[in-house]
DNA sequence: CCACCATATAAGATTTGATTTATATAAGCC
DNA sequence: GGCTTATATAAATCAAATCTTATATGGTGG
């Protein structure tokens, strides 16, 4: 599945928001996205999987409870495809990669011939 | 239809890409999906319909041809939405913004990020 | 006007994904 | 051990997105 099939649906969404804040145990999840999307806690269970199958999420076992953390690194290869075009609605987006190339270690000054540096 | 419903498919997606390079006519484009994807032109046509329809792509005639280009306002959105996670695999990008948002007069500051610096 | 492009739309079949109900697993408690 | 709570899985159902075939629209050139 990908990254974008996963993020295609409402309630996987705001369950990753709510991992966003912070761990929170399956119930607590399904509670809320309950209230909001009035789904089944099977139903949440579910998206619980896709998400941990595709990588956005752990979990991690506290007794009874199921203890779920975001995890970025899909939605880091999402965004490394965003950025192709981010450049269309911020024009200042290459001094930003500029900035972000150099920026990453400080230090020794200099170095404008850094702008010849390709993506990655 | 939400933003990542659009961008769910793979097929859209690359048509996407193939109008970040510029302006395309529909033909080109259903050519070069059709032989990567092998699907119809209606089918093709159906997925510039959404694009179109949901604001990622616009469209002028020429003739004959329509003529592609990408719109890439929900494209924003969606990174807009995304940002919110970016701090996870760019722990210095708080830092970073501020600088950004300040003008970038005062690159100086003071190494705040090393701050955030997780294991790893 | 007519035939020919390029492209879009329609309708139906098919596939895919989400949801529900029912049930399983497994930890905690008495 | 049996009861309860928390969560996951299974199977069937339901809904939505996609694809195909067939056809329409509308410009172009003879």
């Amino acid at each position: 599945m990908h990254a974008f099939d996963v993020l295609g649906d409402p309630v996987r969404r705001r369950l990753l928001e709510l991992l966003n804040e912070g761990e929170r145990a399956s119930g607590e999840l399904t509670e809320v996205v309950r209230a909001e999307f009035g789904i089944s806690q099977p139903a949440v269970s579910q998206h619980l999987r896709v998400l941990r199958e595709n990588g956005f999420a752990t979990v991690r076992k506290d007794g009874n409870r199921r203890l779920y953390a975001v995890d970025a690194s899909p939605l880091r290869d999402v965004d490394a495809w965003l950025r192709r075009f981010a450049v269309r609605w911020e024009p200042h987006l290459m001094a930003l990669e500029t900035e972000l190339v150099r920026g990453g270690r400080e230090r020794r000054a200099g170095d404008e011939r850094e702008r010849g540096r390709r993506r990655q």
